[in-house]
DNA sequence: TGTACATCAGTGAACGCGCGTTCACTGATGTAC
DNA sequence: TGTACATCAGTGAACGCGCGTTCACTGATGTAC
C-alpha cells in the first residue's frame, strides 16, 4: 500500500502530521495499540520512519494524541445521545448505551483510552467531564423523582465500572453466552441508579 | 540473582519445570505478563534460555500454565470465602468480595486470566465453574427469600462484569477518588442481585 | 532576467537492543559387561 | 574391579527479526539581489 506518495507542497509539511495520525488510528482500530510502531505507521503512510520525528517527538506522543482523540469522540457520542432525549431517565439510559456502544464498536480505541497504561497517571479533562456528566445525569433522575439514589456520585461510580466491565468482558470473551446488550445494560443502569425495586423486574 | 545454580541430580530434571514456573509467576506478579520472556525467566532461574525448551514447547506454554494456576487460585479463594459463611446472602457477598480482593491483590495474575488475550478462545473449566457458582449463589438467595431476582443467570452476569470493571478500573486509575472498596462492592452486589429496594439505602 | 542561496520535506543507511529459537556441544552420572 | 557406553541436565554461540532512534544527506522550491 501507498507505494508512491507525492511530497507535500512547500509550507504544507504539517499535513503529514494528520496522515501519520490517520494511519496510527487505523492501525489501532484494526490491530490494537501494540501494533502501532513508528515503522508500521511509516509503512502505512508511505514514508520513511525517521520522517515521523518532524511531527512527533517519539512513539508515545502518537499514542497520546490518539488517546485524546478517543476521549473526545467518546464524550461527543455520549453528549449527543443524551441531548437527543427529553427526560432525565431516558437521557441517563441513552448516555450509558452510547458509552457501551462506543466500547464495543471500537474496542481498540476504548482499550487505548481505558487500558492500564502508565500514561493514565494524568487524567484527561474530557474523561473527567464525561464522568461528571454521569453523576449529574443520576442527580437529574433523583430530582425528577425517577431515582431513589441518595449518593449520585457513588452510584455513578458503580454504573461506570459496571459498564466498563461489561464492555471489556464482552469484547474479550466472545464465546460466552451473552444475553442481548440492551438487557444487561438496562439491568445494570436500573439496578445501580435506584430506578426500580428489583433488578429482574424493570420498569419500562 | 541466582548467579551459581547447582544442576539437579540425575532423574530430577523435572524440578527445573517448577523453578521456571515459579520465576515466571514472580515476574508476572511484579511486572506483568509482557515481562515474561524466555530470557528474563532464564536469567531469574539462573539457567541458559534454551534450557527452558526441555520443559515447555514455547513461551506461550509457560503463560498458559500461569493462566491455569491463576484460575485455580481464584476459584479456591472464592470457594473458601463462601464456605466460611452460613447463610446464602453472606456467602454471595463473601464470594464477590474474595473475587475483587484477588483482582486487587494480584492485578497482573488477574489481568493474565481475564485480559483480552487470543488465548481466551478456549474457556477454562475452573472459570466456568466459578461463574456457575455465582449463578447458584444468587439462586440460593432467591430460595432463601433474600433476593427478588427472577433471572439469576442474567443477574450473575451483571454482577460479574461489574466486579470485573471495578477491579480493573481500580487498578488502572489509582488517582481516581475511589470510595472504600466495601462500599462500592456492596452497592454493586445489592443493586444487581435484587437485595434491596434502592442502591444507596442498603439493608445490612 | 539570471543566479546564488536558504529553506523545506523529506530519505537511506546504520546503530544497538532484546527477543524467540536452533544447533552442536559438554561434562557429570549411572549401567552393562 | 575396571571400563566402555548411554543417558541426563543442561550450555554457548549464533541466526534473523523488528524495533526506536540517530545521522548525514538530497532534491525541489521559493526568495534576495
Amino acid at each position: 500500500m501507498a507505494t508512491q506518495r507525492a511530497r507535500n507542497p512547500r509550507g504544507e509539511g504539517a499535513r503529514l502530521r494528520d496522515e501519520i495520525l490517520d494511519a496510527a488510528r487505523l492501525i489501532t482500530e484494526e490491530h490494537g495499540e501494540q501494533a502501532v510502531t513508528l515503522r508500521s505507521v511509516a509503512r502505512s503512510v508511505g514514508i520513511a520512519a525517521p520522517s515521523i520525528y518532524a511531527h512527533f517527538p517519539d512513539r508515545d506522543a502518537i499514542l497520546d494524541a490518539l488517546v485524546d482523540e478517543a476521549f473526545a469522540e467518546l464524550s461527543a457520542v455520549i453528549s449527543a445521545a443524551r441531548a437527543a432525549q427529553t427526560d432525565p431517565l431516558s437521557s441517563l439510559r441513552a448516555g450509558c448505551a452510547a458509552y457501551v456502544d462506543f466500547a464495543i464498536r471500537r474496542p481498540h480505541q476504548y482499550q487505548l483510552a481505558f487500558g492500564d497504561r502508565e500514561r493514565n497517571t494524568s487524567p484527561r479533562a474530557s474523561a473527567t467531564a464525561a464522568f461528571e456528566g454521569l453523576v449529574n445525569s443520576v442527580q437529574a433522575c433523583v430530582e425528577a423523582g425517577a431515582s431513589s439514589s441518595t449518593d449520585p456520585f457513588g452510584d455513578a461510580i458503580a454504573i461506570w465500572v459496571a459498564l466498563h466491565g461489561y464492555a471489556t468482558m464482552h469484547a474479550s470473551r466472545p464465546a460466552f453466552p451473552w444475553p442481548a446488550t440492551d438487557t444487561t445494560l438496562d439491568r445494570i443502569v436500573d439496578g445501580l441508579a435506584g430506578l426500580s425495586a428489583s433488578p429482574s423486574i424493570r420498569p419500562r
